[in-house]
DNA sequence: TTGCGCAACGTTATCGCTAACAGCCTTTGG
DNA sequence: CCAAAGGCTGTTAGCGATAACGTTGCGCAA
């Protein structure tokens, strides 16, 4: 194990000061060419990696981006952080992703690991935290975009659907085509606050026409094809004459697809299905389910530009921005 | 915007110095709990916020682990990842995850990146490094894992399974079955080193019976359904007597099996399909598809523990770990 | 020759926290 | 009653970089 290098070594080596090695390897006016050649090769030589940790305490600044998400695996949050990738890759910032399990107090604790670091901008997924997260946001030296969800109450910047309207609308959609007994299927509840404000929704929605929903099922784990599949069959085992079955999100209506593909059962003749989100894997089906598109992408764009634009300008512009999901019929429905 | 909170402000308000405040807040020894009491209370109604940059240059210590991983949209790298944090959950340490995209060189920055915030560890996906990479990596100051494959010549500690072995595995398993006239249709062409380690497996594995592939598939793009469907449409028409194809992950096989859904095609009647991963979006379809459990979720486990170990004691010892990968013959061979 | 200006480099003083050590004050045992 | 032993708290000196300012030396105009 050799010695740790630092900025000291290689100014030492080059037989420059620390500050001119400094200014050199970060591109920093005020240096030669010459020099700038030879500090970098020299640097590049003996395999110096800056110590950032320092750097970012003596200026006061560091290059990053906290994202804070429910989860990784439901397919839901990567699309969002490509959105904020790719707007952050034009920039000094790098993304820094922390998952709060869907879980506020677990949200908690991430969020300030995270801000510890004292990033550039934090991003979170959701309107509902803890009074102690709340706090830190608004303390948060940083711009704070939460995401996903305009129906609350954000702490600073917001940029989202409303999951009320996408219920409603998708409730309003269903009734046109004419089916009556309708259910509805939900994952992670009740800690998808989002999928709640659909459900909620799509209820208003379907009350606004005398209809009321014949069966749902709540169901606290995670979202698969497996559970989805699983789910489906118990619900239309208990209430057969289900017409329509709404999902939380579309990883589940693709099980219900998967169920009756097994049952032979045909869609939507026998049953009509409706999911969230318009996931990637919905493409490439035999059938075309029904879906409501999330803005996914956009809303990771949207945040990453609001973080860069804090960032430049110390502006106290308040973005509020509402982004308009829409249904997509298909051939489920 | 208030002034931003330091450690010198909570102490100064509870009336202790700010060592003592500090060790309150850090849980050290050496304090009464009335003191840490009052610290503790001080610093939660403030909210305070410690700075990990300012702690972390001091103490010569970071808390956290660096993942790096090609994608976070291949339903691959989230299983790993939950297999690192489920282990590190029980540890002060925090994973942090990079993507390097399937490109050696965003490798090479990211991983550069991560090493300048000096964690306490690094776990990267593959063996295949850029020179300069393998440079850091071999004078990076902590634990080093590369995890997922061992057909090479890791820098230090090696966690996978031999991907050359799975290919031929599943060959020999496909000729097992009767097939001859056999395809392969790969994503990431040839940028995924492990899948390109497959085919050539896979092609030893036809070889040592005296079967060569019949027609192959090596494409750019991403794994995704609609890929893997219109990729074997392809593939089909234009190698219509195929009896089976191989498919580099269990996404593209899946989209095999829409497009048999869709064209009326029986499996494994008019063509078997065979994937790899044992992704979870298998479970749940109709058809069990045949693939390879590539160990995923043990991968993480292994590969945290290592870290661990690395961190509580400098011991040298060189962990080379080969996993065995095993097929699944489902009902699609 | 003098003096001014600018490019290139060096020196000093933090940044916010913690390791290491140094005190102080209360116990406790002889 | 005193010394030794701890428990708690404070003091000092960095950690490795950078901001801000100071210095040097050279070119060039007057």
């Amino acid at each position: 194990m050799t010695k740790r290098l630092n900025l000291k070594d290689v100014a030492e080596i080059v037989g420059v000061s620390e500050m001119t090695a400094s200014r050199a390897l970060r591109g920093a006016p005020d240096v030669s060419e010459k020099t700038r050649r030879k500090v970098e090769e020299a640097a590049r030589e003996m395999g110096y990696v800056p110590n950032r940790i320092a750097g970012s305490l003596s200026s006061q600044s560091v290059n990053l981006v906290a994202v804070v998400v429910p989860s990784l695996n439901s397919y839901v949050f990567p699309e969002v952080l490509s959105g904020i990738s790719a707007v952050l890759k034009e920039s000094p910032l790098k993304p820094v992703v922390g998952v709060s399990g869907y879980d506020l107090d677990e949200e908690e604790s991430v969020i300030r690991e995270m801000l510890s670091w004292r990033p550039s901008g934090l991003v979170v997924a959701g309107l509902e935290h803890t009074e102690t997260t709340r706090n830190m946001l608004r303390n948060a030296h940083c711009p704070v975009v939460e995401v996903m969800d305009t129906d609350g109450d954000p702490v600073c910047h917001c940029v989202g659907i409303s999951h009320l309207d996408a219920g409603r609308d998708m409730a309003h959609q269903i009734l046109a085509q004419g089916y009556k007994r309708i259910g509805f299927i939900g994952t992670k509840m009740p800690q998808d606050f989002r999928a709640l404000k659909r459900l909620e929704g799509f209820k208003v929605g379907l009350a606004e026409q005398g209809v009321t929903m014949v069966d749902e099922t709540l169901y606290a784990g995670d979202s698969s094809i497996q559970n989805g599949r699983a789910l489906t069959a118990k619900l239309l085992a208990r209430t057969p004459h289900l017409d329509c079955i709404y999902y939380s999100s579309d990883v589940m209506s693709v099980g219900g697809y998967m169920h009756c593909l097994a049952e032979g059962l045909s869609i939507p003749g026998d049953v009509a299905l409706a999911g969230f989100n318009n996931l990637q894997i919905l493409e490439g089906l035999p059938l075309e389910l029904a879906t409501t598109d999330a803005c996914r992408r956009e809303i990771g764009t949207r945040a990453a530009e609001i973080i860069l634009q804090g960032e430049a300008a110390q502006n106290d512009g308040w973005v509020f921005e509402k982004m308009q999901s829409r249904v997509t019929l298909g051939k489920s429905l």
